[in-house]
DNA sequence: CACGGTTTCGTAAACGTTTACAAATTTTTT
DNA sequence: AAAAAATTTGTAAACGTTTACGAAACCGTG
């Protein structure tokens, strides 16, 4: 049916054996022949078959991407980082989306080791490693990555952006600062995102008040309805720092149809600066992370590693500054930029 | 390095022909080997190569996703149902972001055919075929679809959406309905949707004015800018379609932004329903597509296609019906919901 | 117990490449 | 002009499966 590497030999009067050597440029071919090949190889209209190819150098230039859900904004845009490394280098992408399902994070693994893809992305939802499946394949977590991973990893610092956000709105005035999470999928960037705030909270010798943390899901509603019975109990803080936007900007519309205003009666910052963030007319103040920037990263980390065949090396960490970005739901800027935190001690280094 | 079938031969003492069929639940092998081989096959943790078997089958149980841009949150939606869909037959997705250039769109269909997919998913940026790669590829059309595409495909239609759009506008009372749409990457669906707006018009007999009728991209700021200039030029229309949410969310902004109230100064409709239209702070009218059914019903039909063998029946085209959804950016629901515009008529049927 | 019919199994070829090795050809050296 | 060296080419094996075909083993029947 489709057009071989033999129709060419055939066609080029050569053994396929230098049609092959002639179409990969290897050295040892009449420069006579090559030509003849390559050109009898474009007026066929032939394309490689890289099934056969991946049979045989047991390479598939192939990479799967796990991701827990393509719909919340976040991860498309790390996605599109990855992707577009990914085919600047010559690898194509499978798109795994498991629902915030770690059952279907497993079945995903193992699929793709089917597939025989050279490594994997992983945007893992828990903070344990799966016994099961680490080191079934090269992998790169990225966003997240669960507590002593075996391999690398491209995140930020969200200890360091927790306390960024808790700060940011202690040192704007507010005597108390609530604090509302994601509990449901336990995620290592989510229990430190809570470290950093408590962290912050030590580092101004303030008490941290149980009722003003909360926890839910990352579904918008979920923020809404938490603001929404904390401020019917009048039992609400100053301030909230919100793990995630999504979340936060559900809380924003919980405030607003309480008939509150943000962020005169409750300050708001939210965590990831996703792009819905910056309307106008949500205005939500938030650490940003580099996302588009960290999907390449990861691919680049991935590809090297497969690449140069020491998958197995020391694995690197590579650890991201989250930054401040104030909008206006919290306060104007305070201008005090002191480094109070030290960065988080990174394992590894982190490149240019 | 990793266990083949013929590990599992030795092991159990067959064949490895046996050992396949086996696995594969083929007819002709004893109950009894059958147990043997598969409880091997489990002990040494097989995983049947999927490049081997997609070699001389000549299936790979892979697909092509091709898009414009995974970061607009549109995309993602239908890729949601495209991917669970995919999964669920056992196909697995590549992921291919072309940023809107026909250029990569052409590159990553050659890409895909050495890869050997068993088909694509294409929600493609012109409005014409690609000459080039039509028929290179078993293919099915999402969300839009080139005039005279020989592939399947599944869009809504787009005209009556427009239409819809515009009459409630009408309906609302409005003297002057203005348009803005995209034209940098002109789509069919971007056409027909300015075709349902002087559709509109022409059932109403009111004169469509051409200054109320603006072009720009696809992106938020571009929506604000063509707003506030018409403002500063007090040359402006009583409501506005815009062709896509996003647009729309831009121009929400740009009104508000000069002073002006959305709808009592300037009522709003958008187009596709993006997630972020429904927030509290937004309330953006628009129409609604379906976005991951016809994720699903793309992916439902192109393995249909594939499996049934005959991709080269006739080309089926499903036209799904857009929905109305009335905010608070134009104006209180008119109730009159009579029907004065046919379904556009569609070359195949919808399915159940 | 011979025989035809089933059922089970193994051998071999095929899928489209890459690549080690050897053969053939050309070029260089003496 | 022969020998040696270098270049170019072909043959064959390999990658891990599936599957057509035929051989072997088993079954029941007369």
């Amino acid at each position: 049916m489709n057009v071989t590497i033999k129709d060419i030999a055939e066609q080029a009067r050569v053994s396929y054996a230098t049609v092959s050597r002639a179409l990969n440029n290897k050295y040892g071919v009449d420069p006579e022949t090559r030509r003849r090949v390559l050109s009898v190889a474009k007026e066929l209209n032939y394309r490689p078959n890289a099934i056969a190819r991946g049979l045989v150098s047991n390479r598939s230039f192939t990479l799967g991407l796990i991701l827990p859900d393509v719909t919340n904004p976040y991860f498309p845009a790390v996605a599109a980082g990855i992707e577009a490394g990914a085919q600047e280098r010559g690898y194509s992408v499978f798109l795994c989306n498991t629902n915030w399902d770690t059952r279907r994070e497993t079945n995903y693994i193992k699929l793709l080791s089917e597939r025989r893809v050279d490594g994997i992305i992983h945007a893992p939802v828990g903070n344990t490693l799966n016994e099961e499946t680490e080191g079934l394949l090269p992998t790169v977590y990225v966003s997240n990555a669960p507590k002593n991973a075996r391999q690398s990893s491209v995140i930020i610092d969200n200890i360091r952006g927790g306390y960024l956000a808790t700060k940011h709105l202690i040192d704007c005035g507010y005597e108390s600062v609530g604090f509302v999470g994601v509990s449901e999928h336990e995620t290592m960037a989510n229990n430190d995102r809570l470290e950093g705030y408590k962290t912050a909270f030590r580092r101004y010798g303030k008490e941290i008040k149980q009722d003003y943390i909360k926890f839910g899901d990352f579904r918008q509603e979920t923020g809404y309805k938490i603001i929404q019975t904390m401020i019917a109990d009048r039992s609400y803080p100053q301030a909230i720092f919100a793990e995630n936007d999504v979340l936060a900007i559900g809380i924003l519309h919980g405030i607003k149809d309480m008939g509150l205003r943000v962020p005169d009666d409750i300050a708001l910052i939210g965590f990831d600066d996703i792009s819905f963030s910056a309307y106008q007319e949500i205005q939500l103040s938030t650490i940003s992370q580099p996302k588009e920037r960290m999907g390449r990263l990861a691919v680049d980390l991935l590809i090297d590693e497969i690449e140069s065949g020491d998958a197995k090396a020391a694995p690197r960490r590579v650890i991201l500054e989250p930054e401040l970005i104030v909008r206006k739901s919290s306060c104007r800027s305070t201008g005090s930029d002191e480094e109070l935190l030290p960065r988080t001690e990174a394992g590894g280094s982190v490149p240019g």
